[in-house]
DNA sequence: CTAAGTGCAAATTTTTTGCTTCTGC
DNA sequence: GCAGAAGCAAAAAATTTGCACTTAG
């Protein structure tokens, strides 16, 4: 389930290649944003990453975080993910695969193992409407430890 | 593709007695709201739809909007939809279906003819996860009409 | 009549921007 | 050295809330 250090170093220097072919500049601050992305199944928000950046480079500013996430995203290199009119969160995994968020803690979470190949080929019923680039797939509800907390223990 | 008014009407009484059901008054201002929702299939947003209400009550608050667009939602009567991150949009028809998000103009469509029960049958993928209760599905690219904007006319 | 709902204004939350200073390449 | 990036502070956009008055049932 976690990720191993040795994974994420080599997500690191990938990305840092990706910013030099992409024209981008490799700050200390966009490394340390990508590490946390790169470090984390959570899917974590804006002001998270902030907070866990911060304890590396007290410095940083939250609109440093903000724009270079959305730098990120424009330039394709992470993705947004989360519920409608929610905070935003993203995830460094750009391969499409769906999410389950949950409606009581906000938590979004990957689902393994459902094949979203022919939603991705981009079906026909689609070419009266645009064409599509990506597709996104998502359920809602409670997840299992939320469950467990407001269900088993009775109230 | 147009709604017709007597359409309309049938979505607007069944709303009356839906609110009934559910113990919340058919407030002039909540059947209005309503109204703009049922009206159209363009998923308007909680300013567009304050917008053209006011056309009809000018008093009308747009907090009355938003509490009343939550309040729906909270009620199942109406759901959310929209890309993560943008202003939130809102649709009338619960039934489950597919959409399609211009990353353009914003502009949300529902897309017709693709059939979800099997992701809306919340595959045991999702079993470790949590508890599914609903399932969307959306596809994000340039819609026809931006697409000519920007491509026909050749800048 | 009375609990629920509305309007108003102000607050919150989330995200963006203008400008000056700094730094990776 | 210089274009691109960061920091700061302030603004903007979206949405929510407290409270006194109004209204549907």
């Amino acid at each position: 389930m976690a990720i191993s250090g040795e994974d994420i170093e080599r997500r690191m220097s990938s990305f840092a290649a990706l910013c030099r072919r992409q024209g981008l500049k490799a700050t200390h601050q966009r490394m340390e944003i990508h590490r946390e992305l790169a470090a984390t199944l959570e899917h974590p928000d804006a002001e998270t990453i902030y907070r866990r950046v911060r304890r590396r480079i007290p410095a940083i500013s939250l609109d440093t975080v903000y724009r270079t996430l959305r730098l990120l995203e424009e330039k394709r290199m992470i993705t947004r993910v989360g519920g409608v009119g929610e905070r935003t969160r993203f995830d460094s995994n750009t391969e499409r695969h769906p999410h389950f968020v949950c409606t009581e803690c906000g938590t979004v979470s990957d689902v393994e193992g459902i094949e979203m190949g022919a939603l991705a080929d981009f079906p026909d019923a689609l070419s009266s409407v645009g064409e599509a680039d990506s597709v996104y797939l998502e359920w809602r509800g409670v997840c299992v430890r939320c469950r467990q907390d407001s269900g088993v223990a009775g109230a």
